[in-house]
DNA sequence: TAATGCGATGCTAGCGCTGTCATTCTGCTC
DNA sequence: GAGCAGAATGACAGCGCTAGCATCGCATTA
């Protein structure tokens, strides 16, 4: 059509250019054992010299698998929430693996909240038949949408499925120890009254972290005060409320942890506004390390998600199944980042 | 395989089903003209009650097309930056003119700084064989891109080009004019020295944004003074840099206006440090309405591109090019956001 | 030397769909 | 009511590849 060079060559030009059949062709391109090496040789160099690229159709047409990798995830822009560090992630993470796999990627952004989801995934599984999907968190708690994964029957790797015990399709982080390490931290600073915001009730995932946080207190000796956590919902006001509600207390804590970055750059703006110096006066905690951690003044402590890598090995999981036991483990550890926004009481 | 469901109907069982010929099928399916209505809504029955989804690669092999639309964009990993929001932006539109029109999106984030980006697309494209390419800025402007993908021969539609007289194949911003809306606005609050961070020199896109700020100091009758131009490269780090030098001069700026948010961010962190208060000693602006702009203390007065309507519009236009007349133009409109980092003069 | 076995290679039938062209069916016109 | 244009439908050949089996050839063994 548009291009003059778009008569490609076909496996029939590279078989007749090295003087195979087609299927010895296959069997070079595919990898597959029994070629000589002189063989072998013959037929590479005719892919070389005739620019050869196998045409993913056909061969997905021809073969059941389809080479392609579904990666699922919330849809931010469906969202208040700018996060947008964590989708890039994972699709980094996943573009990683398939990349280095020869497989493609499709992204697909879901709207958990509309009504016809079941019925999209399925149209979306139909058509493009990937081989394999990943399911990122929040959407992997969600018993619908991985329902509807499940019903596929399409091998599917979730990305912190939030479940007490790992299934072994599954990929998650050490979020709970790292935030019990946080809070230790904060402690070890000589913070007696820690605070903490949770975040959306309905990630599973975001709720281990406030397990985490007991952890850390008990761990230090510190008491549990139900004062000072406060229930957000993952956005920037609701860290602004929050951080409202607990530096008006009579005894306002010294240090406050939050589920995530953007409740945090809320509690710091909340801070800044009544004049509260950070980390002089209370220090701040986020979690996710997202880009605006170190945008915001002060710049965050937070705790690094290991999203890129969680998604990658997921991928990886999924390409090569062989991999399960094959070495790397499927918890991928989280980090804390230390930043400008924790101190030592002052 | 895994599915117990995965034979799934074909043409032939709708064929069957409604008692006419696949090509029947196939016409109903693909809305060809010349079907009786009632033989069409036979059709739609029998694919209704047997959940029938056309085979993409089957259908990709045998026609020409391949109903896919590749997006290629600057990779986010390999950058410092952390302006996330743009890509997923890019993303959104594009998926939404995708899913519109039922196709496919392969996103390709592309390191232009790679030896092999030639060879890396020419391998995308023979590969998958995109219907059409979304070319984003800054790629849009980087002639070993350009001429990869203009080799390739497929259809492409770039996004901000940079270039003087605006590409037929091409969706554009106002970006130049509304940078000088912006300065005006500066002006009319009553700032007299109004100074410019610009951004990376090698995005001619983002060199606009100076021009237009030219525009609007002689629009607004204020002289051009190149004291108050600093350089930066886009990075927050050279916005704290450039402020640090801005607010140094005997006779400081009283507004700065950042050719985008992370260095605008950077900007307000300079000055807060110093103790430079905003909106009252100081307004500061910055470009792309990027998460960040809300999110940094105080929130940036910004300019929102619409970069996911230009995606939008430019998926729309590879998919059906004779949208081209047929009414919606191909320079989509900025629009300014007022927030609180700009204010009159104290 | 003939029989045997196995690695290396080729032949052929589809995968599920679309494009081309042939054929059949309508509804009109005169 | 015959003739005809044009709409509606169908038959069939691939698209480029892989899977399964058939075949070939060489080295080993008796």
């Amino acid at each position: 059509m548009y291009n003059p060079d778009a008569t490609r060559a076909t496996v029939d030009d590279v078989a007749q250019a090295a003087g195979v059949s087609i299927k010895t062709v296959s069997r070079v391109v595919n990898r597959e054992p029994n070629v000589r090496a002189a063989t072998r040789e013959r037929v590479e160099a005719a892919i070389t010299s005739l620019n050869y690229r196998p045409n993913a159709s056909a061969r997905n047409l021809a073969s059941a698998r389809s080479h392609i990798i579904a990666l699922i995830y919330d849809d931010p822009s469906a969202y208040e929430a700018p996060s947008s560090g964590y989708v890039l992630s994972l699709q980094e993470g996943a573009l990683r693996a398939c990349r280095a796999a020869n497989r493609e990627l499709l992204i697909h952004p879901c709207d958990y909240r509309s009504r016809k989801v079941s019925e999209e995934l399925q149209t979306l599984f139909a058509q493009t038949r990937p081989d394999g999907i990943v399911l990122a968190a929040p959407l992997s708690n969600m018993p619908k949408i991985v329902n509807a994964v499940k019903a596929s029957g399409i091998p599917c790797v979730s990305l912190s499925p939030g479940r007490a015990k790992v299934p072994a399709n599954a990929v998650v982080t050490n979020d709970q120890d790292i935030c019990a390490e946080m809070t230790a931290y904060l402690a070890s600073l000589g913070h007696q009254r820690i605070a903490f915001v949770q975040g959306d009730a309905k990630h599973k995932a975001v709720s281990n972290r406030f397990l985490g946080y007991l952890d850390g207190l008990s761990a230090s000796g510190l008491a549990r005060n139900d004062h000072y956590v406060v229930q957000g919902d993952s956005s920037i006001a609701s860290g602004e409320r929050g951080a409202e509600q607990l530096l008006s207390l009579p005894q306002p804590p010294t240090a406050i942890f939050a589920a995530n970055d953007d409740m945090a750059a809320g509690v710091t703006r909340a801070a800044l506004r009544r004049g509260v110096r950070i980390p002089d006066d209370l220090s701040v905690a986020g979690f996710d390390d997202s880009p605006l951690a170190q945008l915001v003044f002060p710049a965050l402590t937070s705790i690094r998600q290991p999203s890129a890598a969680m998604a990658q090995r997921a991928t990886q999981l999924l390409i090569n199944p062989d991999d399960i036991d094959n070495g790397g483990s499927n918890v991928v550890p989280a980090s804390i980042v230390l930043r400008e926004s924790t101190g030592p009481i002052a």
